[in-house]
DNA sequence: TTAATAGTGTCTTTAAGACATTATTAA
DNA sequence: TTAATAATGTCTTAAAGACACTATTAA
């Protein structure tokens, strides 16, 4: 300790860095019920899926009882940086699965995790503990079921992320609806969850992390229905998608056909009359990206 | 100061944050000279392009007098981190033009600066000051004549970028070459510059930011050059590269040929017998990359 | 003239896009 | 049967790639 205060004069010392978890996933919106009073039949359409964003509700302190990101510290000297995201992901989102390592790269059981980016402003008291480490983390839904709130936050909530900023944060429970407006959260934490929210776009699209929020096989349509949850501009699923996904030569080793124990190929009814074809995402793609002409 | 160290029961404080600079530039070889005894008409040959990244050697210190990345520490209370690092980009290189900002996007005015990742490894023994953000800077040769070592360095100098990590970096003087293995840099530099030349060469093919580097106006080889650079593996430069780069509907706003004040198309014979069309980037040009067909 | 680089013509293959048609299943 | 979604066929246009050819200049 007096050794650090020596340092001091010479290089400031930090003392434990903090980490902010932007933690999203796609949720599925609960099925259409025959209580709709919808023709049977509408039953297997695709349920729509959307962005969601954990996000925990901080009990009093400089910042009151804002909605906030979710975070915590490195523990110094035994923990480095990736490891004390590891350590939040799980805290907070009380993952049993055994995370141990950072997932930049899609590995397909449903957790994609990366670093972001380092924020610092000077002020400490504008905005809390300054600097912070943001992390993005891209979850299954299925694993999120046992959320709870860890550290010293009060409750933890998954929030739909709206379209854009003129409107808010939407969480439904039995309880009720609650809304979070942009401007009301901690911190800088609004600027932080924007430049998420463009990360795991961009990182959706040039990436095949789309892999860790579907099952392991899956249809065309689902892939589609994800992107389009993470991107809701992108366009409607056309024929002609799932063939150029397929088929041309820049992209045909992308996607694999699932094949059962004897070779036959492997289909799904669960989302429509007739049975799609089921695909898997092939772990040695390596997607070329380059506005310039290929070399 | 007391106040800070009451605060740190709570959440560990930062006093400081450091920031390491990975400065790439794209160096062009000094032209061929008749005494070389060439054939005069290779004189306009184009002269070749590497990148080059400018290392700081230490004076002692931990490190002892090891060569590592410039680098230094935002002013705590009144800097961002962002501010730091342009800053220090002004020091390390003795730069007088006015960055105030980050240019994440090419302003084609020879500066892209870009935070690239945070790092933090417990035990500040072995590596010196943690954590550290690290940005990369692509500036024009042009605007790095005027070297000088800022700070706690000794000298400063710009050296040629292996291709592989088997070979080291090296510097040409009339003094004489120094060479720096790998193994060989301060702290985690190592892993810092390996990082940044993987991200320089994902942004050099997915962003504009080859604009920085190149004159205003140039010929589709100079730019094919600049990218050769940075990424060895790049192909040759072929007549069907031109054609690719003008003629696709995705591409056909990228660039735009220059003009001169008659509304004349400008050509230029720096480099030619018969003079090439010169071009400028487009700054209304948006990249589209994805890894799924375009919706 | 020749060397060197810039740029065009033309043909082939591949990819993208539009859109009609057929297939498979559950109810 | 009908509704719903999956998948194919076919035709058109655009992009990519191969490669021979022409153009412009300096020495």
């Amino acid at each position: 300790m007096s050794e650090a205060d020596a340092t001091q004069q010479e290089y400031p010392v930090l003392r434990g860095l903090p980490v902010d978890m932007c933690i999203f996933t796609v949720a599925t919106e609960s099925r259409k019920t025959p209580q709709d009073n919808i023709d049977k039949r509408t039953l297997k359409s695709y349920p729509d899926k959307h962005l969601e964003l954990l996000l925990v509700k901080r009990i009093s302190d400089t910042e009151g009882d804002k909605w906030a990101l979710p975070g915590g510290f490195t523990k110094i000297e035994t923990e480095t940086i990736d490891a004390a995201a590891i350590r939040e992901l799980k805290e907070e989102t009380n993952l049993d699965a055994s995370v141990t390592q950072l997932r930049a790269k899609p590995v397909g059981d449903g957790i994609y995790l990366e670093q972001m980016k380092a924020y610092y402003k000077p002020g400490r008291d504008d905005r809390g503990p300054t600097p912070t480490v943001a992390y993005v983390a891209l979850v299954h839904e299925a694993l999120l079921a046992n959320l709870h709130a860890g550290g010293d936050a009060g409750q933890a909530r998954l929030f739909r992320v709206p379209e854009n900023s003129a409107h808010p944060f939407v969480c439904h429970t039995e309880n009720g609806t609650t809304t979070v407006d942009w401007s009301e959260l901690a911190f800088d934490h609004a600027e932080i969850i924007s430049d998420a929210l463009k990360f795991v776009q961009n990182q959706i699209l040039t990436t095949t992390i789309a892999a860790d929020l579907l099952p392991k096989e899956f249809t065309i349509a689902e892939l589609h229905q994800v992107i389009s949850a993470v991107v809701p501009s992108y366009g409607q699923m056309t024929t002609n998608f799932a063939r150029d996904l397929l088929k041309t030569k820049t992209r045909n080793s992308m996607l694999k056909e699932a094949l059962d124990e004897h070779g036959e190929l492997k289909k799904s009814s669960q989302y429509s009359a007739r049975p799609a074809q089921l695909y898997r995402f092939n772990e040695e793609y390596e997607p070329w990206l380059s506005i310039y002409p290929r070399p």
